[in-house]
DNA sequence: ACCGCGATGCCCT
DNA sequence: GGGCATCGCGGTA
């Protein structure tokens, strides 16, 4: 991390979900917290479409308290916990009004930073909970850059998770590039690249 | 490799 | 009260 990163600010995030979520892989993750910078590379992220998704937790349009920061502004972060144990971290997307956001599972480490292969550990490793809930993503608390880096190959998967059978749970709206530090190892047979 | 399940607590109906 | 955008462990193979 050095002066030539570009922080990705709120114009960034405020485009088409689908398109933030790939342009996010290879960018990177930066998280400030007692004076030490912790940081990963973003290689497994997935999108959630707002009120027609029925598996985001704004389907329907449903506006209460732990969804409201999804309803606000680009470029924020939206932490929710789950399974009585976890937090999750998403980034808010597209423009103030429609509740879409881009979740956060794993990211590939950097030094001194535990693993993060998968969603709950993502936060774990960089100590994100409640605290952080919609606040904006910008130096010094928590932040992502594009550091120059190559970007690899995008691969689309559908979402993990995520039951049913139906359009929107077959829908391939995870995104990765080919990383040991995945949640879930790709399958070369079933992924299609784009 | 896959599958089942317990932990643990908040959110929403 | 039911379900949950999870994780890690233990069993079977």
């Amino acid at each position: 991390m050095n002066g030539e990163d570009k922080l990705l600010d709120e114009s960034f995030f405020a485009r088409e979900t689908t398109v933030v979520a790939r342009d996010l892989l290879d960018k990177v993750l930066v998280r400030e917290i007692d004076g030490q910078k912790l940081w990963g590379r973003l290689v497994e992220v997935e999108a959630y479409l707002g009120p027609q998704d029925i598996a985001a937790h704004s389907k329907g349009g449903r506006r209460t308290p732990r969804t409201e920061v999804m309803f606000g502004e680009p470029g924020r972060a939206y932490v929710y916990f789950t399974y009585g144990m976890h937090w999750c971290l998403n980034f808010v997307t597209r423009e103030a009004g429609m509740p879409q956001a881009v979740l956060v599972r794993a990211l590939e480490p950097g030094p001194g930073v535990g693993r993060c292969g998968g969603p709950g550990l993502v936060t774990r490793a960089l100590g994100i909970d409640r605290a952080l809930n919609g606040v904006p993503l910008v130096p010094p608390d928590l932040y992502v850059v594009d550091d120059g880096a190559p970007k690899r190959r995008v691969f689309v998967t559908p979402r993990i998770g995520v039951q049913g059978t139906g359009r929107w749970e077959k829908r391939l709206l995870r995104y990765v590039v080919d990383s040991p530090a995945l949640s879930r190892p790709i399958r070369r047979q079933r992924l299609r690249a784009r």
